[in-house]
DNA sequence: CTGAGTGGGTTGCTTCACGCAACCGACTAA
DNA sequence: TTAGTCGGTTGCGTGAAGCAACCCACTCAG
């Protein structure tokens, strides 16, 4: 019986895609936390950048801010008002982040193109998301990765397929690629 | 009309990160991407996978087929049946997906440790998700990065402050039909 | 020929989260 | 004094998600 137990939470996963998507996965919370890699950092103004409803608003900030990926900041005492600022946490969104944009950006941008691009502060040079190998140091296509079970996933074993499935033969009818 | 006018879309937002959420963003779309990736192919079993509604699982995979994410293979004809398998520009989705999975690995795991590791097919080493700059080919840390805005963002200058403007306009962003 | 099981859904009902609009309280600038 | 700013809270209505039950074409064991 973890988190909500309605609606936003994905209780039983043993997945690190899932945890990270109960903090961040629903409406709203990203474009949230990209609006912050943007330089955005008040209330009204990500009312305005998004058109969110307020309430809604003030929900998806109060779980960012709970989560540890964004953090208040005062700027002024009478009336107490803050800014939004990320974490370190909160910084490291931006790999994700990034990464999602630039799919985005392959497949679904205009022919005007990329509406945003990532540059290196330090020669300008543009950035890319990829999967890197630390082992020999190159990248790494998608077809070439093996997702493993890792040490985290001690709890259940991989689920059993039915032991009196007749269903392997049938599926040779159309061999894999 | 665009998009669904009401609920899963962010009509008017020019941005490559908004528009990748509107075909992964909903509630279980990006789980069932992972089980894809992880080797799930058939509806049962994506239902026992992640224990989602019969209902709400059709729909995400009628999306993800629409989108061009997964594509159906039929393995058989009476009755006709089919799998799920990636595309081309599903498999892409390998980068923000893993890069969310070692997010949440680095800030949501037990101390079992990750669930799952990424490893590299041809040496065997773990892969990471990174940004990296094309320029001088060096990681870049996240307060590295600089986001500008690119040729797709013609539209509308960077939003005014509202001197003394009324706020109306802004509001009626969905004009009645 | 039954009866049980499977795969991939659809239908109906209920609940819940989102969107909207109004309001608030402490301040500031005209 | 009134109008506006900022960061919310409250109340209400509705559409989408969740759940369970059902369905149909088919296969297989007995």
């Amino acid at each position: 019986m973890v988190g909500d137990m309605l609606g936003r939470t994905y209780d039983d996963q043993v997945c690190s895609i899932a945890r990270s998507l109960e903090v961040l996965g629903e409406r709203w919370t990203l474009l949230i936390v990209r609006d912050v890699l943007l330089g955005v950092r008040r209330f009204d103004d990500f009312q305005h950048s998004l058109g969110v409803a307020r309430n809604v608003l003030t929900d998806r900030l109060g779980r960012l801010v709970d989560a540890g990926v964004l953090e208040r900041v005062s700027y002024q005492n009478r009336p107490p008002r803050h800014e939004y600022a990320l974490t370190a946490m909160g910084r490291e969104l931006a790999v994700p982040i990034i990464a999602l944009m630039q799919w985005g950006d392959r497949h679904h941008a205009g022919q005007a193109g990329p509406p945003r691009l990532a540059h290196h502060r330090d020669c300008g040079a543009p950035v890319q998301a990829a999967l890197v190998c630390t082992g020999c140091g190159r990248p790494v296509p998608a077809g070439d990765l093996d997702v493993v079970p890792g040490p985290g996933l001690a709890t259940r074993p991989p689920r059993e397929r039915f032991p009196h499935a007749v269903r392997r033969k049938v599926a040779q009818m159309h061999p894999p690629p």
